[in-house]
DNA sequence: CCGATTTCAGTGGTACTGACATCG
DNA sequence: CCGATGTCAGTAACACTGAAATCG
């Protein structure tokens, strides 16, 4: 009844891994309200605050329009502030507010508690090849066309 | 600007690469109508006719709400047929139609080209090792409560 | 006019909760 | 009757394409 997954291509182990990591990222966060996609938005914010949504969907792996409904929920909840950039007309500058700042914090230690069980049967050397061969896969693939 | 990447850990490595594979399958795929999901659904039911809903759900890392959905296009497309299981009361088989047979020849063959465009620039050793310390990653996530 | 940013509209995949039926 | 599993319904947040408006 299993099927036998037994031998799973690269592109297969990615899909499943990557499956895995959302449920547990999407659990973690549970409790303090916070998808998974609204959490690295915020992360990205703590690190360069000030960032457009279209930077920041560049930074979090989305395209602009789906940062753009991340965004407007973050700024529902209070968690961010959004002002327009006093240079550049269309631009929007995004940063966290205290309540975001402070629900940021809480919800990095849950992440960073999964990220860190992830890898946690793999040795340094092991950690960085697979961040390596992941990267050049990721070149290989932007350039394809 | 760009904000310097740099250094992504492992798990943000696997979101990356993840984003990328998906948006390069579903581009490969848009001349023959197929998304991403759907293709792997009817890939899955050639490899194992007759499958569940669930247990095509756990062949293709998403839950079974979500295949019910994905489900429900391809049947409404005409690529698959459903029937309650004889034995079984509840259960619904699922089976490809001619029309879905014939769609997913099409489609395989431009997936597997970006399949293999992806681990191009790896040696035979190397992607292995990618498999392998992907699928230890997905079972120290499992083993997470 | 072109390029980057933002937004709107539409479709599809994705998960959760909760409910119900069926099997063992 | 219970517990595990399969299916369905409703809700919400993501995620993409395509297209339009705006600014530099």
């Amino acid at each position: 009844m299993p099927a036998s997954p037994a031998v799973l291509s690269a592109a297969d182990a990615i899909r499943k891994i990557q499956h895995s990591l959302r449920l547990a990222t999407d659990n973690a966060l549970r409790s303090v309200n916070l998808t998974a996609p609204q959490y690295f938005a915020l992360a990205a914010l703590a690190a360069q605050p000030g960032l457009s949504g279209a930077a920041l969907a560049r930074r979090c792996f989305v395209t602009p329009q789906t940062m753009t409904g991340i965004v407007a929920n973050l700024a529902g909840a209070g968690l961010i502030s959004r002002q327009a950039d006093p240079e550049h007309g269309r631009i929007i500058q995004t940063n966290l507010t205290r309540d975001g700042t402070r629900l940021l914090e809480h919800a990095r230690a849950r992440v960073e508690k999964i990220e860190v069980a992830m890898v946690g049967d793999l040795d340094r050397a092991e950690r960085e090849a697979l961040a390596d061969l992941l990267l050049q896969c990721a070149d290989a693939l932007a350039q394809l066309k």
